[in-house]
DNA sequence: GCAAGGTC
């Protein structure tokens, strides 16, 4: 059986379908992997690499001992299968295989990815031999020559794969765990650094020191306005800018007529057609329709999926001679896209264009197939699928062509000019819209002839500052300087702003992403700049070539990190200060109301809440919602009254929830409790603001004294102030209590939630558990529980009002357990048993009973119910231990029946109608009784 | 919990 391994599943279906011929080729799809079979043959698709580079075990905790960062420069590196599944099938059919053929993508990360292959097939199977097919695009003569001419392995080349690999996982790895402990950085904000990001934050943050470096001066633009055959026309100085303001006015005051035309020149301009569609040009092309870079290539990933799109991650910028054009733009003659497609039928090129780079893995980006607006879906897709159809489109057009027009003249002594431009041939312009050329159409102007000054303008203008990047603009940035591929430079940006290096679009670096630079930069220099990278690929080119040994490369790079370490620990408790001092800022939000100091959003576990950073000394703080609700993050607007950032919850897949300014939404909702002193007012209010009062337990703390004195309130002003907001404050605690309760106690359903049942509860008067325990469950149908609801409701309140009761007279709580565990919660019904039958129902001794009985019964005002002593109890007991089970024991010891004597008294009667036990059976054991006494 | 590179 001959076994042919494509990188992806697509290339395998092709490789599969081109060879089958006019065989029939057989499917199998298991989950995540599939493979074609036909005739002898198997071909699949790996998804990339299936194993990848990490440490051996006792490398994961970061905080070991043994293995602090610095070991991980030389600790041993395993390959680790990470798609299990196709692991798995390629072995099975590797030891079935009498051939194996390497299909995967001309490059070096598929010849690494083809060493991989080669590596596990070889562990299933040692002698089958394993060749290598190349093919620079996936047609039928290409890939049937290539099966047919396979040779082997570039074993070198996938060695300079994993130098990259294996340098990446170890500078990476190490310096990101290095920062992140010594910043004491948790485990959702680590971080990171890299080969790739590290460079491309630096860049973001190198663009946002020039912009705060920035002087910006003034110069001057002049111009002048004209006529000619009543047609308006506007000439610009020649000198362009004038810096000094003195020339420009000079210049000003000399325009003055005659204008006089001094020369006319009219010319041609050839305006080329677009190159083919690279990935990068992709992205470039769909930020302009507004499109960002990650969705961009999410989109593309799908209409490629679909069969609407060619590969959408390749560097190549010419298409392969296979590409048949004429048969590609017959695919439009009909469609969404008829006209546009006569139109390039009528004004087609001889050669396609052809950019600069060209690679042989896959083509340039270009629509394989026609698709109209319903098939396509969604509206990006479309936009992009429009975009890609018009740009192939633009590419087998011919070029556009320009008249130009050139007028100098003279104003007095001063030379001014006009330009203009005129399309003679459309070409590609006809049917590409998405970079526009105005057309500036003059009059026929003579040599010699003179003209109107009709006005004249001197504009006084600033220097602007460099501008932000925007992600398609770094994105260009990158692949000029080498920095990550077609398929990861998108990627990087998301990961910079997922690790709150970076935010915004243009981007601008955050206070942690610039520490972090600037941190690298003065320790670490090497992974700050590209020519790490640059450096890399060089050797990476010398290990291809067999000029240098993987382990030469790796032992020098192991060697520069080593050095660096020396660096970083030498220096770690100011890098800890450094970073640590500064990502504070990141939660500081502005001066606090009662002290000035700064106010910080602080966090602890799930809760988070504003805080004062001069804690202990002044506590003011208010609460923030759980972070259950997102994040609490500082946003750039700041709150007009009280100088604070706005704060706002992120979570994932959810919208922003803007809090606003925490200091103006913490009076907001305080004031509505206010409010419910009876004595209290709006302006009330802000008189207590105004002294930084902001709660009723603030309020309440200040003491009588000083709250009339910072007030001018008399001492019994302030003190009903302070009783009122005392009893407002019990009944929000009540209030509170009793919605918790609520909520922990009735099932939500539709139209019904628990802040509805609380506060319909409310409505009805019922305020707080205690008055829900003595409600009557038939009052409470209105709030929507049904009958056998609210019964269990008000039992529940019940039960709880009376264990907190026991509680507060001194149960202590361990016993108390005990005691409700056996249905003894009331504190009445607790009083009235007698203790031998409590002792005997809860398994506490009579003397803790009986001194638990004395509490309760004063705190009732009861008389205390009788007291026996431990051995009077045990001595009665013990005999009537030997006949009766407990079950019969118990009852009767709580009706106060516990020893021979005491049974032989009792009418037996009575006591069975107490303790509901068959009569027969109390005279049985009075029978006995009275023989154990005789003895 | 770490990188960058494949691919879905």
């Amino acid at each position: 059986m001959h076994l042919i391994i494509a990188e992806k599943n697509i290339v395998a279906e092709r490789i599969a379908a081109f060879l089958a011929g006019k065989a029939k080729v057989q499917v199998t799809r298991d989950g995540a992997a599939a493979h074609y079979v036909f005739d002898d043959t198997v071909v699949m698709g790996l998804r990339g690499h299936v194993v990848e580079v990490d440490f051996v075990e006792g490398y994961n905790n970061w905080r070991s001992v043994e293995h602090p960062p610095r070991s991980l420069i030389n600790a041993d590196i395993v390959k680790k299968p990470t798609e299990k599944k196709i692991v798995g099938l390629m072995q099975k059919f590797g030891k079935k295989a009498t051939r194996v053929t390497i299909a995967t993508d001309y490059d070096t990360e598929g010849e690494l990815i083809g060493k991989e292959a080669f590596e596990l097939i070889r562990a299933a199977n040692p002698k089958v031999p394993i060749d290598r097919a190349r093919f620079s695009a996936i047609t039928k003569d290409e890939i049937v020559k290539s099966i047919k001419e396979a040779t082997s392995l570039d074993f070198n080349l996938a060695s300079a794969g994993e130098s990259r690999q294996i340098i990446d996982l170890v500078w990476g790895a190490s310096l990101t765990r290095f920062l992140s402990i010594t910043a004491h950085r948790g485990a959702d904000s680590i971080l990171s650094v890299g080969r790739v990001q590290s460079p491309t934050l630096a860049m973001i943050v190198d663009r946002e020191r020039e912009i705060e470096a920035f002087v910006p001066t003034k110069y001057w633009m002049l111009s002048l306005a004209t006529e000619k055959s009543g047609i308006g026309v506007e000439a610009r100085h020649v000198h362009g800018r004038f810096t000094d303001s003195a020339e420009a006015k000079a210049a000003y005051d000399a325009t003055v007529e005659p204008l006089r035309v001094t020369d006319v020149i009219t010319g041609h301009k050839v305006d080329r057609a677009p190159t083919p569609l690279d990935t990068t040009a992709l992205i470039v092309g769909a930020s302009r329709l507004g499109i960002s870079a990650s969705y961009a290539m999410n989109r593309a990933e799908d209409l490629y999926m679909r069969g609407f799109i060619s590969y959408p991650r390749t560097d190549n910028t010419a298409y392969p001679k296979s590409l048949k054009i004429s048969e590609q733009l017959a695919i439009f003659a009909h469609g969404a896209f008829s006209k546009e497609a006569g139109y390039v039928k009528d004004h087609l090129r001889s050669v396609p264009t052809r950019g600069k780079k060209e690679t042989t893995d896959h083509p340039p980006i270009y629509p394989t197939s026609l698709a109209n607006r319903e098939e396509i879906g969604d509206d990006v897709s479309w936009k992009l699928y429009e975009f890609i159809v018009r740009r192939f489109f633009a590419t087998i057009c011919i070029d556009a062509e320009w008249e130009t027009m050139k007028v100098n003249l003279l104003a007095g002594s001063e030379p001014y000019t006009i330009t203009g431009g005129r399309i003679l041939e459309a070409g590609w312009r006809g049917i590409y819209p998405y970079s526009k050329a105005e057309e500036n159409l003059l009059p026929a102007f003579t040599l010699g002839e003179t003209l109107p000054l009709l006005a004249k303008t001197s504009d006084e203008k600033e220097t602007q500052p460099p501008a932000r990047y925007s992600q398609s603009r770094l994105i260009q940035r990158m692949e000029e300087l080498g920095l990550g591929t077609k398929s990861t430079r998108h990627e990087v940006i998301s990961k910079l702003s997922g690790r709150k290096y970076i935010e915004g679009n243009p981007m601008k670096p955050t206070i942690v992403g610039r520490a972090v630079t600037e941190s690298l930069e003065e320790f670490a220099g090497t992974i700050t700049e590209p020519t790490m990278t640059k450096t890399l690929e060089e050797h990476m080119g010398d290990i291809a070539a067999g000029t240098k040994t993987i382990n030469a490369v790796l032992s020098e790079s192991r060697k520069m990190l080593t050095g660096i370490f020396d660096d970083l620990e030498k220096n770690e408790a100011a890098i800890g200060r450094d970073l640590m001092e500064r990502t504070r800022e990141e939660q500081t939000i502005g001066p606090c109301p009662v002290c000035g100091k700064p106010l910080r959003i602080k966090r602890v576990g799930s809760s988070q809440f504003i805080g004062c950073s001069g804690y202990p000394d002044c506590t003011f703080n208010t609460g923030l919602p759980p972070a259950t609700w997102g994040n609490a993050i500082k946003m750039d607007e700041v709150c007009g009254i009280h100088g604070l950032n706005h704060v706002q919850l992120l979570r994932k897949g959810a919208p922003a929830w803007k809090i606003g300014c925490p200091l103006c939404s913490h009076i907001k909702s305080n004031t509505e409790s206010f409010l419910l002193m009876p004595g209290m007012t709006a302006e009330g209010v802000q008189k207590l603001n105004a002294v930084h009062i902001y709660t009723l337990s603030e309020l309440i703390s200040r003491g009588p004294e000083e709250l009339s004195k910072s007030l001018g309130l008399s001492k019994s002003e302030a003190e009903k102030l302070i009783r009122e907001a005392g009893s407002v404050l019990a009944l929000l605690k009540k209030r509170t209590e009793l919605k918790k309760f609520v909520s922990s106690h009735v099932a939500p359903k539709r139209g019904r939630g628990h802040s509805k049942v609380s506060a319909a509860l409310i409505s009805l008067g019922v305020v707080d558990v205690e008055a829900l325990s003595r409600a009557d469950p038939k009052d409470l149908l209105e709030t929507k529980l049904s009958e056998a609801e609210a019964a269990s409701l008000v039992a529940e309140a019940k039960s709880m009002v009376n264990i907190s009761r026991m509680k507060e007279y001194g149960v202590p709580a361990i016993t108390l357990k005990k005691y409700v565990n056996a249905g003894f919660d009331d504190p009445e019904k607790f009083i009235s048993v007698h203790p031998a039958g409590l002792s005997l129902a809860t398994g506490v001794s009579v003397t803790t009973i009986c001194n638990h009985q004395k509490l309760v019964a004063e705190k009732l005002c009861r008389p205390c119910p009788e007291k026996i002593s431990k051995a009077a109890f045990e001595e009665g007991i013990a005999p009537l231990r030997k006949k009766a089970e407990p079950e019969l024991l118990t009852p009767l010891a709580l009706a106060g029946v516990y020893s021979p004597d005491l049974l032989v008294k009792a009418d037996a009667k009575t006591l069975a109608k107490v303790t509901g036990i068959d009569e027969k059976q109390i005279v049985n054991l009075q029978k006995y009784a009275q023989k154990v006494l005789e003895k």
